[in-house]
RNA sequence: GGCCCCAUCGUCUAGAGGCCUAGGACACUACCCUCUCAAGGUAGAGACACGGGUUCGAAUCCCGUUGGGGCUGCCA
């Protein structure tokens, strides 16, 4: 049975797409497809000045990689005005908005002569103004009286009309402004459940005002939930912020614990419970659950999911999910070898990262033909123990002379020589690293060793022994 | 300033009056495991903002205070 409850996401494509909107979208998304409804998608473009197509583009091609698909649209109100313009014209005509040529600095000046509470003083209301080429139409607040939103989330919120200013609708350019053209949409696109950021329910008693002034019988449901906000508490900002959808997918964030953590953010499914698949989501989702404080958005526990759902990938994905952060590297070609050895790697590399761009820092030393060790590494791993120059001398010599190069052969052989000299293999293994990897910590010694290859282990053993100072007999 | 919203560990949260000497997760500390680093395991530290009520009983309900946030645009 195909439900009737429909939802839209309405951003507007002013700047890079954040998480926040990208929690507001899944919340949408979550409620359409737990009821069967639908989920539309509207760009809210109408202020022309400040609205660019990148990032109309943005916001899609983030919502696509988050899994978050929309059944109709996208909508974009710049290509709606006719209807914009019926509905104005009815509010005019039923005497519901008149226009006003106050600039902002007039109704400052009377403010301050008036004192008392800033804002607009209804200066034009009863004047019946004609519209000119500076005049903006505002909506006639009627007077007196309260609007109630009832909210889903926190419940019968009134307003008094005495703190409600006769708000512009249309601007004297005749676009309107968003409030309209957010209303004049919902009704349209028979929007049943509108929820949004908590930072609209301000302007929704004006956004109910004008559903009943263009004859709305059922207003939709309303819900807004609480904003992201960064460790000052603030409301998360494109501007002060950087917290872009897209700069997440390329620091190596699976859409996949992106979602999961960000549907934790003012909501939980009860109990211990944090990880859960899309479906689980839809199925569990509640808006009587949902949080009604801020959340701050931390990115120290999404790092954390991130590293659980890498863990949790196939093999196979682990390694086409790393390619394009490989490509980023000159070392890397992308050859069928390439390919073998990193595959080779991968599964070692995948229970050692968080993050999929993790990943080339720890394979780079397979396919590059020069490490660099730096002088840091240098001194305090090879230089500064002086056992180290003996290590590494006679480790070259032991592999030299290994007959099998595996893994486990070369396991063995150090071991054997650990024992030999009665040091810890703990301490062996840190200048061989050094000098083959050019790091102290990466994936298990010996199979990184092996997946070198004898030729350049030998190599890099020899160049490492020059750099402490072995002469080389 | 005005209006509105909010208030459990540093952070995200569980908690729908007795199940709470408040549970989990991230981060942090210690130990274990271990060829490094991770992962994993064990343990630890860490919260009901405050003050009044209501009630036999309050983290949970009410009021106030304090604190934080949002809105107050010819932005959305």
């Amino acid at each position: 049975m195909k439900s009737t409850l429909r939802v839209r996401f309405a951003p507007s494509p002013t700047g890079y797409f954040h998480v926040g909107g990208a929690r507001t979208a899944l919340y949408n998304w979550l409620i359409a497809r737990k009821a069967g409804g639908s989920f539309v998608l509207r760009i809210e473009d109408t202020d022309e000045a400040r609205n660019a197509e990148e990032w109309v583009e943005g916001i899609l091609s983030a919502l696509t990689w988050l899994g978050i698909s929309w059944d109709e649209g996208p909508y974009r109100q710049s290509e709606r005005s006719e209807l914009y313009a019926r509905a104005v014209a009815r509010l005019i005509d039923e005497g519901n908005a008149y226009w006003c040529g106050c600039t902002r600095d007039e109704i400052d000046q009377r403010v301050k002569e008036r004192g008392g509470p800033p804002g607009y003083d209804g200066y034009c209301r009863n004047r019946n103004n004609p519209r000119t080429p500076d005049s903006a139409l505002r909506f006639k607040i009627p007077r007196p009286g309260q609007t109630v939103v009832h909210d889903k989330i926190r419940g019968d919120v009134v307003f008094d009309h005495e703190n409600l200013d006769d708000f512009i609708i249309v601007k004297s350019n005749g676009s309107p402004l968003f409030v309209l053209a957010n209303v004049v949409d919902d009704m349209d696109m028979k929007i049943s459940y509108i929820l949004r950021a908590e930072e609209h329910l301000p302007t929704t008693p004006k956004a109910i005002l004008l559903f009943q002034a263009l004859g709305m019988e059922e207003l939709p449901v309303f819900a807004h939930v609480p904003v992201l906000v960064n460790a000052k508490r603030q409301k998360l900002s494109k501007r002060r912020d950087r917290v872009a959808v897209e700069d997440y997918r390329e620091m190596g964030y699976l859409a996949s614990a992106m979602v999961n953590y960000l549907v934790l953010l003012g909501w939980s499914p009860g109990g211990d419970r944090e990880f859960m698949t899309i479906e689980e989501m839809i199925e569990l989702f509640d808006i009587d659950q949902v949080n009604h404080s801020p959340a701050f958005f931390d990115e120290k526990k999404m790092q954390h999911f991130n590293g659980v759902y890498i863990r949790e990938l196939s093999a196979d994905e682990f390694v086409n999910y790393c390619l394009p952060f490989l490509e980023k590297n000159d070392w890397w070609q992308g050859s069928v070898k390439q390919l073998e050895v990193f595959s080779k790697i991968a599964p070692l590399v995948q229970e050692r990262v968080s993050l999929l761009s993790e990943a080339s820092g720890m394979v780079g030393f397979l396919f590059q033909s020069d490490i660099e060790i730096s002088s840091d590494l240098a001194d305090s791993v090879l230089r500064k123990d002086p056992k180290s120059a003996q290590i590494i001398s006679d480790i070259s010599e032991i592999y030299l002379n290994l007959s099998e190069f595996k893994a486990e052969q070369l396991h063995d052989a150090t071991r054997r020589y650990c024992d030999s000299i009665d040091t810890p293999l703990r301490k062996v293994q840190a200048p061989i690293r050094v000098a083959l990897t050019g790091s102290k910590v990466g994936p298990p010694l010996f199979e990184s060793i092996e997946l070198l290859g004898k030729k350049a282990t030998l190599q890099r053993l020899v160049s490492a022994g020059e750099l402490i100072g072995i002469r080389n007999t």
